[in-house]
DNA sequence: ATACATACCGACTGACCGGTCGGTATGCAG
DNA sequence: CTGCATACCGACCGGTCAGTCGGTATGTAT
């Protein structure tokens, strides 16, 4: 019953659900158009007839998936509140994400650099539009309201979006609890106070 | 008149100098054998001579260059001193190496998940007890001395080593200029004091 | 001088991989 | 029913690359 163009979309999108999977897993070099064909239950002939090469597919695979996270993301940073209530809204969306698209997004930072000219520049565009930019959206605000010290609003936001990816891991996860949560504070207590001791501060 | 395991020990030198330069300016699947043997000036049966196999070669010369790194660093950590001067001390060292050294450190978290087996429990623990014990090391002292909150310190020590990595980079040397100064600083004083405005505190 | 080891050469191989292409199957439009 | 487009197949090609191997040159020990 279903058309032609609903059997292709179905088929399209098994194979870029299959490359997310598999580029995941394994480096871009290291997964082969044959896996790919493979696990999406294609051949490679029909894998070539949607996406015109290797590249293209992880491209297509990637800018789908950033976009998903771009609408995430705007979300938190479109909300009411603190720069920190905002930034744990944001942070807690990206830690309950399921395993692999939160991986996605370590992704593209590690493969930026194998590819070139205008792909590479829509992949960087796409991940900054998704992440770092709204992070720095809130960061803005929050130095805007005295709520920040008056630093270079990207260079927190990239500090941010490092101490987020720190508690990503299993590490972490067996130091902090299971729980989102746990995770959730240690980052912003981190980020907002800092690791020195709580001097003894005057008390109303 | 030097004898030949005098020119065997240049040799293979040169093929690790020459591997190392290519290694941090191209992936590990883009330098091929031939690249490597051709920029030190052997032929690939020369590089086969003195290594097994490509995978040899790129670990021999990480673990030279994190065996020398951690010498450096662990003076840094047997400093007297506060905390946050001894990791000024490290953090000072790190961001004076040559770019080129300083980028092997970056290479080996990224490379580490191609290998598999005793080289990648080799080069993990190698670079473990380079930088992150280093830093561990300190950051315990200064929880012990209660200058650092408690916290888990290799967790800590982690996020410190991910502030620091943000602080390398073009942009952060834009936003605060050419000497490493204004890049320590930067990183000490968002580790230790975070980003939270300073409330006006009660001085004597 | 001779014999042996070590350093090095470079053509070659075998495997793999991205991409192609001629062909078949399946629907849809007139 | 016919003709055309689209989906898909799978054998194949061109190229690349890690690794090999028979050979030569250069020292070194006896």
């Amino acid at each position: 019953m279903p058309g032609q163009d609903t059997r292709a979309a179905t088929t399209v999108a098994r194979i870029v659900g299959a490359a997310r999977r598999l580029f995941v897993a394994k480096s871009y070099a290291e997964v082969t158009t044959e896996m790919i064909a493979r696990a999406a239950d294609v051949t490679k002939g029909g894998l070539y007839h949607h996406f015109a090469s290797k590249e293209a597919l992880y491209v297509s695979m990637m800018l789908e998936h950033l976009g998903d996270s771009r609408s995430l993301f705007e979300e938190a940073a479109a909300m009411e509140g603190s720069a920190r209530d905002r930034l744990g809204r944001l942070t807690r969306d990206f830690l309950d994400l399921p395993a692999e698209e939160r991986e996605l997004m370590r992704l593209v930072r590690r493969d930026v650099n194998i590819f070139s000219g205008d792909d590479r520049d829509r992949l960087v565009r796409a991940y900054q539009e998704a992440l770092p930019q709204r992070v720095e959206e809130i960061v803005t605000d929050g130095i805007r309201d005295g709520e920040i010290a008056p630093t270079d609003p990207r260079l927190l936001s990239w500090s941010f979006v490092a101490l987020v990816e720190v508690v990503i891991g299993e590490y972490a996860h067996a130091v902090l609890g299971e729980s989102t949560s746990g995770r959730l504070d240690h980052v912003l207590d981190l980020f907002f106070g800092g690791a020195a001791a709580q001097r003894v501060e005057a008390m109303a």
